[in-house]
DNA sequence: GACGATTGTTTGATTATCAAACAATATGTC
DNA sequence: GACATATTGTTTGATAATCAAACAATCGTC
């Protein structure tokens, strides 16, 4: 019951766009960095998933579970905080990685609220499974560049956005 | 009612990561274009909202507009094309725009089916009055890169996973 | 030991997204 | 023109991501 407008209005007395072969035009969207890198992050997205499907990871769990083996032990709001999102969303994206036995959530020997993230066994040999993927994807993002450009793709995006 | 798995599991022999001030390793993330590519998404993200707040605007929102803006009459279809999502996700997104009186559904002269979206009065007069903000938020984002190196930022970026 | 801060969790709300189905309309074929 | 097929906007139903606010358990500090 979403209370939707009324749908159709008036017609101007502009005529509409000549549709069909005409190619979309950017507008401002074109001199925008922040536009640009949503469309390229959409594409890498794309591809992602594609290569990644018999997986069933999206990009954020993979990164969780990247995170996790890189500091085991790490706690739920410690990861919240690298992936920029909140620990109350934490919580059902380690639920899942877990239920699917790739992640423990082990005591904390030295705070007991905390849990110490770490990689299952089956998280492990996860990893080990889908690294070849994770490199084809890589490899096909970054057809385009010269092995310098993609070098300095990640110096200019580091400097994007400070803090 | 999620069917939460049992949290909490049996500690391992090792013992959990130095905690604390310990910098957060980044591991096989920290080579991936892709993730770089997601950390540099994820501060402009944030940098917009915070500038843009007292318009209530999401990046999609704000692209949608400008979209529309610079294709005067395109459809919903083709708009949903431009964004890379599915058809059925602009119907609500068309709906908030026009909820909010920034865009109007004329009928299209050459297809009844279709929908000639357009900007309302509103719409334009938004753009202008957030512009100036825009253009704040992209030279905040952009305030790391010399001149030379935003364009070059443009061309690589547009260079990765091509098709 | 008391008090304020932090941790994980639950709940509730919004938003984004797709897939599948539908009616209305368009287009192409005979 | 009749018919088959495709497309457009929409609705419905399903996941998923996200936050904010509240809570109990626990930590650290005084």
């Amino acid at each position: 019951m979403r209370d939707a407008p009324a749908r159709r209005e008036e017609p101007t007395d502009d005529a509409p766009r000549t549709r069909g072969r005409a190619p979309l035009l950017l507008g401002r969207l074109e001199k925008l960095l922040g536009y640009a890198l949503r469309r390229a992050q959409v594409r890498v997205f794309q591809d992602f998933a594609t290569e990644m499907k018999e997986f069933g990871l999206t990009p954020g769990q993979l990164g969780a579970l990247l995170l996790i083996e890189a500091n085991k032990g790490l706690s739920q709001s410690e990861l919240g905080n690298a992936l920029g999102i909140d620990r109350s969303s934490v919580v059902p994206l380690i639920d899942r990685l877990q239920r699917r036995g790739w992640v423990r959530r082990a005591a904390c020997a030295t705070d007991r609220r905390a849990h110490a993230l770490e990689l299952a066994p089956g998280g492990t040999a996860l990893i080990q499974r889908f690294l070849p993927h994770l490199e084809a994807h890589e490899a096909r993002i970054a057809a385009g560049l010269s092995p310098a450009d993609r070098e300095r793709v990640f110096a200019l995006l580091s400097n994007i956005a400070v803090r």
